[in-house]
DNA sequence: CGCCTAGTTGAGGTAAGTCAATTCACGTGG
DNA sequence: CCACGTGAATTGACTTACCTCAACTAGGCG
């Protein structure tokens, strides 16, 4: 049951990190509280003394920070396998507000657990760090893209490793990914207004590159896409555990 | 000798986790290749595959993308006290370069040493996740400044961080700092043309919040400055070591 | 002296924002 | 069953923040 549901966090770890079956079971122990969430009700505010992170199990989430004029910028989205809140829990403060897109389902991992996991299992400290760093990597070319990329590439480009990343978890792949968010929030994580969101998406489509519709992103020309966006997509990719 | 000059590293890291002495040695031992790059010329170039980091004893300098249309992104400047390409070797691949700003002085960590410390010590691979979580929450802000700033915002913002980090290891204060950086790279860094650099930066001046001039920052009105950035200072603050 | 790099300023263009109106799908209650 | 409200998407007209191109100044150095 739980092995089940917690594949995609194995999965993930065990990319970098070849585990063992001590580590699986310590993995395993370190987050069986099981909670949901609604939609639109925050997880975790911003300036709030975190002890707990989770897990995504199942759903969509979104980090963002809101600015003193009202403004927000998402900051990442995260899909089933993604930590909710790490950052906040190691900061001991949380930096940003953490809200489910979907209803959600997670499990809860509390600081000392995960403390206490990492001193018996050193390597799963490395393989968190390494999946830390691999979100961080996701953070810094989503900055590139709003530093120096125009609307329209910047959406191809965004649409289209978050295709990469769920084709890693079985959600998707080169043709396409069921996409539960809103123009409204494609917006506010391009650092642009869901008006010209909507325009450009439109041009996307008429390009015959893509479309955006009905909760559903299908990739037209996933060849020409890549190009226009400038996508690379090995940079996601991990040959095999560097950890034996 | 080797105690004094690795002592930002020393600080940052004993600010969460407080080190025991045998720690201390391992982190001692852990970097003990020094080397020297000149301003300009590469350290890590993008798609290399590294198995070396660094943590920068003295200089200054930026990690920074490349685009296919030939624009470079600047992700973050690094001050000493800073890890250079931890993420690089983590990933053991590099998604981006790094450049010495100035002249800069460096002590090698390679990754073998790296995860050998990491066994013998495992409360030094928190230590280090927390460092790499709190350069994650630097690029989150920049992120946000370049999403949902304006130009002036942005600069005020930036600036007032880059002063913060630098006070952290005593090279900064609410009165300025030196800052051998050009507007050309401040463009690259933000988002922005230079030309556009030099029009913020004299509004900057004219309102007497800030003056950027030979290779110094001063803070006017650090007050007013704060305010106008919508700049949180307690961000980068910790309160003191969370892991006894 | 002359070149090179960093900085400064002006004029005009453009990508993206704002405001506003309209449609459509949907739930919900009278 | 229809009237109504609400939230998402769509499109048009106008504004603006920032860019590009271009000219010029000032310092450093062979």
């Amino acid at each position: 049951m739980t092995i089940i549901e917690i594949k995609p966090l194995v999965r993930k770890l065990g990319a970098f990190v070849a585990l063992s079956a001590k580590e699986l079971s310590v993995l395993d122990t370190m987050h069986q509280r099981r909670r949901t969430f609604v939609a639109g009700r925050d997880l975790v505010h911003q300036g709030q003394t975190e002890q707990a992170a989770y897990v995504l199990i199942s759903g969509w989430a979104c980090s963002y920070k809101l600015l003193a004029n009202g403004e927000r910028q998402i900051v990442d989205f995260q899909i089933p396998g993604d930590f909710l809140g790490l950052r906040s829990v190691l900061l001991h403060i949380s930096d940003h507000s953490i809200a489910p897109v979907t209803d959600i389902e997670v499990t809860e991992v509390n600081l000392p657990d995960l403390l206490g996991a990492f001193d018996r299992t050193p390597r799963l400290a490395i393989a968190v760090l390494w999946a830390a760093s691999r979100d961080e990597a996701m953070v810094v070319e989503h900055l590139v893209g709003i530093g120096r990329r125009d609307a329209a590439e910047r959406m191809a480009h965004f649409l289209l490793e978050l295709g990469s990343r769920l084709a890693l978890v079985g959600l998707g792949s080169k043709a396409g990914f069921g996409c539960p968010l809103t123009q409204y929030l494609l917006a506010d994580a391009l650092g642009l207004s869901s008006v010209h969101v909507n325009r450009v998406l439109r041009q996307l489509r008429e390009k015959g590159l893509l479309r955006f519709r009905d909760g559903h992103v299908t990739f037209d020309n996933y060849g020409k896409l890549t190009e226009f966006a400038d996508f690379d997509p090995t940079y996601l990719d991990q040959v095999g555990p560097i950890l034996a």
